[in-house]
DNA sequence: GCGTTGATGTTAAAATTATAACATTGAGTG
DNA sequence: CACTCAATGTTATAATTTTAACATCAACGC
């Protein structure tokens, strides 16, 4: 509405630009103002801030946006992440060394790396990165470079070579799009390079997507279905689509 | 306290591993017990698992824990690395190219980043990168290779020869000793190579520390005090004890 | 069987946070 | 100067979350 009030908000977004949270209290005593003016600047413009209990936090942190709220819909499509995820978990064996694509499909099968005594994650993606760098058990191998914000993860040209430099037991592949024809593609370019590389180094390829990308194609291809030794989806649908395809060794796992 | 509460817990940990919130009644549900159990359950044992206005959130995730408790004493902490980093933020211009350490010391720093127009950051730690990572002005290189919790950071042979192949103009660098003798150390012999290199081809190094590091000294040693063209401090015992030092180009800058 | 005990549920009260309504202020304007 | 209007403060009320106290219930040993 205002400039003071864009301004209160710019202050209060540096304060907490480095992570934390700052009461609502404090945060109006910080801009010398009432509780109620700075409800209503998070209110009245939009704002990366957002008021979580009496407590402003950074939205676009993880860890804050809502995962499992039963009155939205939004929720259906996390159920099926969920048991996707579930089913891709059972492909894992202790001691595995995977590759974990960027996205969020595959963001639910880190909680389930938990269960493991051992295991090595790879990733170029920051939010994998970082809900295994919580696991005390999971050794994590982040592949840098410049960070696209679009899809949460790195580019480098090195990438591909140090991804095939790495003993990569199983690839955990998602993607944007599949096409018993086309074959399967993502959306950014950035991304096709160490997905190819993580299949082309890898011992088993798992493809893991929700029967809504299926009859799909996006701008960047990466692979044939062939690629991969194992297809996690969710849908009869799936199967059938798949079944056209020559390849008898592709494996169809139902979530 | 029991073994299903331990449970429970792991399983709500599970959740929200992959980051989120979770509504205390919806993880009530979840686990087929009431509000009042999990609860108990969260005051009870010891978790990572807190809960914030009626939701839980990992409390490990960035963005979680509060930074401004006015209450607690490690506030002054954070008011010194607030200043110091207010004064270390002077030193930045437009366009930029930055190299930032790991550490606490510089993430308040961050913050003050959204002022200018374009920047590039270079870093090697995840806490870094998170704060970066937000930031639609700044572009954001990261170093990836091994995770070592305990700095937060990445380690990798190629580390130091990938720095050298990026422009860096300012390297701000942070450190847990530093002695007129004994030179500038850190906890960490991993974060040796980074530092050593960011400080070879950085054309301005700048080191940033609060004054209760001086005259203590650390396992890994990383640099003299001359390899630093200004040093950002907090107090005027600092000068005192870098007066002695011989370089007279040494630029002591108080925050 | 009976009493004990720990885990869990239920309920009421207290504390906190959110919302809404109305009061105050202060700058700009005819 | 009186008026308007937007911004902010104040207060009351509603909703939610937290805490505490007491009630249940099932397992266990004696």
């Amino acid at each position: 509405m205002n400039d003071r009030s864009a301004q209160r908000l710019a202050k209060l977004q540096e304060a907490l630009a480095s992570g934390g949270t700052l009461h609502l209290r404090d945060a109006a005593e910080m801009c010398g103002v009432s509780e109620m003016t700075v409800r209503r600047d998070l209110s009245t413009q939009p704002s990366p801030i957002s008021l979580l209990g009496g407590r402003l936090v950074m939205a676009s942190y993880p860890g804050v946006t809502p995962v499992y709220d039963l009155t939205e819909q939004q929720s259906s499509h996390y159920q099926v992440k969920q048991r996707l995820c579930q089913r891709a978990a059972s492909f894992i064996e202790e001691g595995d060394t995977l590759f974990i694509d960027c996205g969020s499909t595959l963001i639910p099968l880190l909680g389930q790396l938990g269960r493991f005594r051992e295991l090595t994650v790879v990733t170029y993606a920051l939010n994998v990165a970082n809900a295994v760098a919580v696991l005390p058990n999971v050794r994590l191998v982040l592949l840098g470079g410049l960070f696209y914000a679009s899809s949460q993860s790195f580019g480098s040209d090195g990438m591909g070579a140090a991804i095939e430099r790495l003993g990569i037991n199983k690839a955990l592949i998602s993607a944007a799009g599949v096409d018993c024809e086309r074959g399967v593609s993502c959306f950014h370019f950035h991304e096709v390079g160490p997905k190819q590389a993580a299949i082309a180094t890898a011992m088993q390829r798992l493809l893991i997507v929700d029967a809504s990308k299926f009859g799909v194609v996006r701008p960047a291809y990466f692979a044939s279905l062939e690629d991969f030794d194992i297809v996690v989806t969710d849908d009869e649908r799936a199967p059938g689509l798949l079944e056209r395809h020559p390849l008898p060794t592709l494996n169809v796992s139902l979530a």
